[in-house]
DNA sequence: ACATTCGTGAGAGTCAGCTCTCACGAATGG
DNA sequence: CCATTCGTGAGAGCTGACTCTCACGAATGT
């Protein structure tokens, strides 16, 4: 008499607890698999490749915008690992780039899953996911070190430039209607992400 | 004996031209009044609104995009006719300011179009059209007093940076992604189009 | 006036994103 | 060990983007 609704995805502490977050994880690891080789994410191919149903897969994961964030989620690097390579330097204009660089390079290198996602997002912008977007956590992470010195209204605004420039879309704006290679849409997804932050560095002007 | 494939789209001199033109005409009309009136625009609804069936729609337009491309198009004012208001002011950031105003609105009227655009073009970038693209003409426009004063790599650099931020996805990713409502994701277009710019302007840093 | 041309409509077919229903059957609780 | 639970599979259905085939019929040239 109790719901008998579809909640197979819920990760409460039902009983079959172990199986749920068994398919669960066969399905995110069937995406990041072939999301790694390059090759079409569908739901149809990872519920194949998880050997799970396609009702299955949508019971996990509701549409396939939010299999493919969570999935790339767990390839990604935490913005401390991907910032590694700066975590001394305290320039943010150097931390900026380096955030930049590496989001356009894991870009370009998961670029059907990252197509895909766009696609599936842009046309349902009302479940987009609240803030915590993998870009966010990068670009916090970069800025950290004048989080307290700057101005918070030029942070924000800092902020939401810099979204905008370290981005998926942008890379594929330089390589699709720019035609650019690889290398140069990383370099200017790069120029462009420093330029913003040389200019909210400058005293006010 | 000659070739009985369909090329009812090709403006050729054939004999039928008028009738073709007509269809293609009627097509387009269609596609713009529902943009105007923020319907969904797809391909089926398009081929009943212009009376036309949808195969006949796809001889005209390979696909959704190049339909929607040649819409807006068609309903776009010239670079010199949105950026009338500054045609009298030589400073390239208040040029630009402008521009990006202009497109972030038209984008903002147009979301239902915009956003199928970019569904449509970003699982397809190999037929993405060549350079002459909207947001190119109002930039290169936007950016014309400088062409010549500015060096020549840094222009282009910033014509780069600005193609990204002057752009439907950069409003959308402020929309979306950030929840801004309207108007501060104008004015996030315009801040960002305008801080790249007085950093390309000073003397090389 | 006639034969050919060719723009067009109709409709079947494929694939992906989803939604929904139904029933099987294994895990679970008593 | 039996009864209930509920995760799952199978499959039908719907929409949109396309693709392809086939045949109608109006425009065209002679």
């Amino acid at each position: 008499m109790q719901q008998r609704s579809d909640q197979a995805s819920q990760p409460g502490t039902g009983g079959r607890a172990n199986q749920r977050l068994r398919t669960r994880t066969a399905i995110l690891r069937a995406a990041s698999e072939l999301m790694r080789d390059g090759r079409d994410v569908t739901m149809p191919e990872v519920a194949r490749a998880a050997l799970v149903s396609e009702a299955t897969a949508y019971r996990y994961f509701p549409n396939l915008a939010s299999l493919l964030r969570e999935a790339m989620a767990g390839q990604w690097p935490t913005p401390a690992e991907a910032l590694a390579r700066v975590a001394d330097v305290t320039d943010p204009v150097e931390r900026v780039a380096a955030a930049a660089e590496h989001l356009a390079r894991t870009v370009l290198v998961n670029q059907g899953a990252a197509r895909a996602m766009i696609a599936a997002t842009v046309t349902r912008p009302e479940d987009v996911p609240a803030r915590p977007a993998l870009r966010l956590g990068l670009i916090d992470h970069a800025l950290a070190p004048v989080a307290d010195t700057l101005d918070a209204a030029a942070l924000e605004q800092l902020k939401r430039s810099l979204s905008v420039v370290i981005s998926a879309e942008a890379v594929f704006t330089l390589t699709d209607l720019l035609r650019l290679d690889a290398q140069e849409a990383v370099a200017g997804v790069v120029r462009a992400a420093t330029a913003l932050t040389r200019e909210a560095l400058r005293p006010t002007s």
